[in-house]
DNA sequence: CTTAATTATATTGCGCACAATACAATTGTA
DNA sequence: TACAATTGTATTGTGCGCAATATAATTAAG
């Protein structure tokens, strides 16, 4: 009798678990920016590329195809939080720019970071061990 | 100025994304039995209980919830991998059972653990220790 | 200069997740 | 035995994630 198809057993499926855990956990606190999760991360990066970035290279540090970032980006738009506008340079290229309104949306959202840490109930140490775990995984499955 | 919003430090983004890379590395290995990833992980609990499991059991199981599990289970019992039963003791219940064919796609599973380790590249001891840690933070977090 | 290939983004369709709601069956309580 | 509360499942609506496809802009090759 072949036991290897627990779900107990499987790796994956305590990512899964591990990342619906995360995304129930942020939801209330991200509802105070009126933010999903992947808007955060979106936002995360723009905050961090605050001239501007591709939808191509939002993409890229994301993981995310168009087709994701597309109707995203639209909805966010739709909030006042970015602008969408063409690369006079290639017309083919769409360049994302937080408003001032994005832009002050980060001092809202800078507790969060340590506010997250301290449900993971992980020491600094531990939670950078398991950090460094997981880059290695993540390179290992050819990111 | 305040770098804790970096998308690099996260601990959420590293779950979203490994989750999103395990997703695409099984996609291809799950299509040869027709099945989808959130489909697997229901066809593994229910050939560990082949006597059939309540809709409610299943989601305790798979942290889910009848807004996902239901068309979910209706999009495989079209596929007569399952039937969908109403509890003659409670007929709120609905019991879900493999059919024949749902119990035989065991067998063409059962490569699947081995082959997924594989691409890990990570050592038993290190996908055990792994685990362990992942266990004690889903703990952490308040499945 | 033309035309073929490439690139960047958008669209469509499908399958999750999940909040919110609805509803029928069961249980608890007076 | 009424009838209120609870339980188990289904439905609706929204937002991803991604494959497949489309399209316009740019670049490359001859």
């Amino acid at each position: 009798m072949n036991n290897n198809l627990l779900l107990e057993k499987q790796l994956c499926f305590r990512l899964y678990s591990l990342n619906k855990l995360m995304c129930r956990l942020y939801a209330p606190v991200l509802k105070e920016l009126a933010l999903t999760y992947p808007q955060y991360l979106v936002m995360m990066v723009l905050w961090q590329y605050k001239a501007g970035i591709s939808v191509k290279d939002l993409g890229a540090k994301l993981d995310l195809d168009s087709g994701t970032l597309s109707p995203l980006l639209k909805r966010m738009e739709k909030q006042t939080l970015i602008k969408r506008e063409r690369d006079t340079k290639d017309e083919r290229v769409v360049l994302i720019k937080l408003t001032q309104k994005g832009v002050e949306l980060q001092k809202n959202a800078e507790h969060i970071p340590a506010k997250m840490f301290a449900v993971t109930g992980l020491s600094p140490e531990k939670l950078q061990e398991l950090n460094l775990t997981l880059d290695q995984l993540i390179d290992n499955l050819g990111d």
